[in-house]
RNA sequence: GCGGACGUAGCCGAAUUGGUACAGGCGCCAGACUUAGGAUCUGGUGGGUUUUUCCCGCUGUGGGUUCGAGUCCCACCGUCCGCACCA
């Protein structure tokens, strides 16, 4: 009998075995609850990372742990198969996306595998593959039957780096979000979803349990804001239109401004003014999205020459054009109320414009703008009003006079869903001879794509010179032209929850009868990077799709078996939980310029730089560097520095007083910023500080790597890598192997240690199966830890009866067996040879055998402790005042003094005043 | 700039309603077993001290409420996330 837990073999034989019996194998089954649980699919890059480990373990532990409470549990995987990398690939190594992607979806599968899921592969989907695709193609063709699809020109960010359109949510910071390569403002013509209809819906949340921060940030990111629209008579006849939030203020509108790219800019611009209008348009046209959006920058503008007409009171006001003024936000135009608008006032100063205030600001108010409450002043019938009333007032003014009426405004915008690429869903249409466009008939569909194209490193997609592809006929068997664009690849997975349910079937993107049991998702994991790109997305295709009734015979068949469909689809996941991201460990190689004097065999820094680049020494530093130098190990104040010049390492201490200057983080820095710049980056092969899975997983188990990244760290916060920790959990583990096969004779037996085993095991039950409930997987995994350590004290003293140590033994590997799979299965075949551990039912907690008979109650003298007492839990408040004060430590501290106040929170506490 | 979350030991982190702050793990120290230890086991790990259920200190900083505050309130500092001229 070998004492080496050989994790390798362990491990390969359970999946093996799992994988023969079709233990995982879910399938419908009226008579036992359903569980739904999935975790998001992974984009088949090449190899599964870290941080794809840290966010399937709890969604597979938990689909594990709900299993043996009973639910039959559905819980697949897939790939995200569609994408960019695939054509970069392409480009570089001359390898079809195709190729590609299925052979790093074979890589990933095995790599799934290792870690001991618990997937039903039966169920797999892939969004390239034709099956799935058609589906997709499907569905677009049905949201433009039901104008929630359209093509339009407009304004849109275009990323010459990626050579494609991106929606709204790839652009952050006018950068696209995932090379962070600059975008440009474009005026294109392309396909958008109506998500926008959707906006007051996508707003609530009620009966989905989601993160706070996940449903604010969609909150913003709708970002409705309500008001009115006012018309503005020109001198022309044309109006201009505006949205504004203070309808209150518009008798302090002194001037509009439109954005450079309003419709309106040409026929308002005077002769005068038409050469400082044309340059300002291209001017503004040339600025980036960063440079434009840059709140800090002063304010540009011309003026156009041409005048406006306030309807409030008849005042002809001058019309500016200014970039600060977004053509994509609202009606492209705004009244400007320098008096309460902090931007408009600013504008006003620049350019000499007037300003009337129209809020009465408090008497000590001295600032420029004045944006709180007040009553209404030089507002003729608002006068004396307060914000809210004249807000109210006004807009009953507009109404009747027909300049204008209440609106509601949002931030979000149509989602662009066409992308100038080639791996992606074709679009099912295509543009006729006369210019009009035609769905590709649905018994034709999917569109496949062509093969044999090849890939010129243009950054365009090959499909646009693909004649074979796009030369096509329309229904008339007029010659026509394919739509060349295909989908974003959210498209595909913002429905994919669906074709797990039935991957193969061929009438409908899904098979009802599985829909009506399965259906919506009950556990959702995965990333917040996601918060406003797919988790918004795949809300609105749901809503869609029952209004465009999707799921009608889902309905149907739900009835069929007493299931009341009501609000099944109004959501897609009932409960979603997103993980925090694991950061690269701590990082030697900054290189540091340390100023400072030597106080014996250390150096007292006064400036610490933290210089980029590699370390040659700057002449320029030399005058008063002590130290120049590479950081090898630090603690909370102290750097080990190796010197550039060789020797050993120098100790430098960084006190509060230090100055410290650390690129790109701005102001003044501090000791804490330093620690922490050096400390917590993210993972990135530049750094050096990849976290491989694979090699763990080699080195300590699938077992232990799911434990370790389960306790060390609060999941949903994530936080660095600690390489050195893991060595804990892989004790833990292979303690639970050694518990299962060692035997346990008994000295003589104890009822108190028996009967105090027995308590820790049964409270692990109550703890446990509330952390797993909650998430908190780093708690639930101490409380096991607890429970081992319990039974190894218990061994080896000796002293608990035989049943009761083998009732913990088998409680500890029966929790433990959602997070650590294969070794709490090898225990249970060690103890019982029979079945899987994974389909025992969850413990049973017994409150009775878990109650603490005795409670340790703590005194205090003044909020002081000054002793314990092991007191029964049912003691009265009399007794446990006794209790209290018969302490010999306790008496000594009221010794001589009166006792004000007595504070019984019996059995836990007394806390005596004097 | 606006909104949100957070700040506990050398590190990751625990702590139902306000009730013994620091569970569990890592690291570190000492000892055991060893040719060896980066394996394993045992004990310790805020400070002081008469070595002891004796005293003191302690949850970013400063105040407040309370018999009692990591927890509640106010101000400040710091970190992270989201948004950022959205009219």
């Amino acid at each position: 009998m070998s004492d080496y837990y050989d994790h390798r073999a362990t491990e390969q034989k359970w999946q093996a075995r799992w994988e023969e019996n079709g233990l995982y194998q879910s399938d419908v089954d009226w008579d036992r609850p359903k569980h739904y649980a999935l975790t998001m699919l992974p984009y088949p890059s090449g190899d599964l990372h870290i941080g794809h480990w840290y966010a399937m373990t709890p969604s597979d532990a938990r689909a594990r742990y709900m299993r043996m409470k009973g639910f039959n549990v559905l819980f697949p995987m897939g790939f995200d198969a569609f994408g960019l990398p695939a054509e970069n690939a392409a480009v570089q190594r001359n390898i079809h996306p195709r190729k590609w992607t299925y052979e790093n979806m074979e890589r990933m599968r095995d790599q799934l595998r290792s870690m001991g899921t618990m997937f039903d592969w039966r169920r797999e989907a892939f969004t390239c593959e034709p099956g799935f695709d058609r589906w997709t193609q499907w569905f677009f063709s049905k949201l433009l039957e039901a104008d929630l699809a359209y093509r339009n020109e407009a304004v849109v960010n275009w990323s010459p780096t990626l050579q494609t359109v991106l929606a709204n949510e790839q652009v952050i910071d006018g950068k696209d979000e995932r090379t962070g390569q600059p975008v440009v403002q474009k005026m294109m013509e392309q396909w958008f979803f109506r998500i926008t209809k959707y906006a007051d819906e996508l707003l609530e949340f009620d009966g989905i349990d989601w993160p706070e921060p996940i449903k604010r940030m969609q909150t913003n990111w709708i970002g409705r804001s309500e008001g009115a629209r006012i018309r503005f008579p020109t001198d022309g006849g044309d109006e201009i239109e505006v949205f504004t939030t203070r309808p209150d203020t518009v008798f302090g509108a002194t001037f509009l401004v439109l954005a450079p790219e309003h419709a309106l800019v040409e026929t308002l611009t005077t002769q005068e003014q038409s050469e400082a209008v044309a340059a300002y348009r291209i001017e503004a046209a040339e600025r980036s999205e960063i440079e434009r959006t840059d709140a800090t920058r002063t304010k540009t503008g011309v003026f156009t020459g041409g005048y406006a007409i306030n309807p409030a009171n008849g005042e002809k006001i001058q019309v500016w054009i200014a970039d600060y003024v977004l053509v994509t936000y609202g009606t492209g135009a705004i009244m400007a109320v320098p008096g309460q608008d902090e931007r408009d006032w600013e504008f006003a100063k620049d350019f000499g414009l007037p300003i009337v205030r129209t809020v009465q600001p408090p008497e000590d108010f001295e600032g420029k703008a004045y944006t709180g409450e007040g009553p209404a002043i030089n507002s003729g019938f608002l006068d004396g009003l307060e914000i809210v009333e004249a807000k109210a007032a006004m807009a009953q003014w507009l109404e009747e006079t027909g300049n204008g009426s209440a609106a509601i405004q949002y931030r979000l915008r149509d989602w662009l869903i066409s992308r100038q690429r080639y791996w992606g869903s074709p679009i099912p249409v295509v543009y006729r001879e006369d210019g009009t466009i035609e769905l590709v008939p649905k018994d034709q569909l999917p569109i496949l794509l062509p093969e044999d194209v090849d890939f010129k490193p243009s950054g365009q997609s090959p499909l646009t010179y693909h004649e074979p592809f796009f030369a096509t006929t329309d229904s008339d068997g007029n010659p026509a032209r394919r739509e060349t664009d295909t989908m974003d690849t959210f498209m595909a997975s913002s429905w994919y929850q669906y074709r797990y349910l039935s991957p193969t079937y061929e009438v409908g993107p899904f098979d009802p009868e599985e829909a009506a049991y399965w259906l919506p998702v009950d556990t959702y994991t995965g990333g917040a990077e996601h918060a406003v790109m797919h988790l918004m997305y795949t809300r609105f295709f749901t809503k869609a799709m029952r209004d465009l009734g999707m799921f009608e015979s889902t309905e149907v068949a739900m009835r069929a078996h007493q299931r009341d469909p009501a609000g099944a689809f109004d959501e897609p996941m009932t409960m979603y939980r997103s993980q925090g991201q694991i950061l690269g460990g701590e990082r030697k190689g900054d290189v540091v310029v340390v100023h400072g004097e030597f106080d014996q065999n250390r150096v007292v820094a006064t400036r610490v730089e933290v210089v980029q680049g590699s370390g040659q020494k700057d002449g320029s530093l030399q005058t008063d560097v002590v130290v120049v130098g590479e950081i090898v190990r630090r603690t909370e104040t102290v750097l080990q520095v190796a010197p550039a010049d060789g020797g050993g390492h120098v100790t430098v201490e960084v006190p509060d007083s230090a100055e410290v200057s650390i690129p790109g983080v701005p102001g003044e820095n501090d000791v804490t910023q330093l620690r922490h710049h050096l400390d917590v980056q993210r993972m990135s092969k530049s750094k050096g500080n990849v976290v491989n899975p694979d090699e763990l997983t080699e080195a300590y188990g699938a077992d232990t790597v799911r434990t370790y990244l389960m306790f060390a760290f609060e999941w949903e916060k994530g936080g660095p890598w600690d390489g050195r920790g893991i060595k804990g959990a892989h004790r833990f583990i292979i303690d639970v192997w050694r518990l299962g096969r060692l035997e346990y004779t008994a000295g003589s037996v104890a009822e108190v240690a028996t009967a105090a085993l027995r308590r820790q095991a049964h409270k692990a039950i109550d703890k446990v199966g509330r952390d797993l409930e909650g998430f908190r997987w780093n708690t639930a995994v101490a409380e096991l830890m607890k429970l081992r350590n319990a039974i190894n004290d218990a061994r080896s003293a000796g002293n608990v009866a035989p049943q009761a140590h083998r009732e913990a033994v088998e409680l500890l590997v029966t929790m433990l067996a959602p997070i650590a799979p294969h070794v709490t299965e090898e225990v249970w075949h060690a103890l019982e040879g029979q079945g899987s551990i994974h389909e025992r039912p969850w413990p049973e907690f017994d409150p009775e055998i878990a109650k603490d008979d005795s409670v340790t109650m703590v005194v205090q003298v003044n909020g002081k402790v000054r002793g314990t007492v092991e007191v029964d839990s049912m003691i009265s408040e009399e007794d446990a005042i006794a209790a209290a004060m018969a302490i010999g430590n306790v008496a000594t501290h009221i010794e001589g003094k009166e006792v004000r106040r007595l504070i019984a929170r019996q059995p836990k506490l007394v806390n005596i005043v004097v």
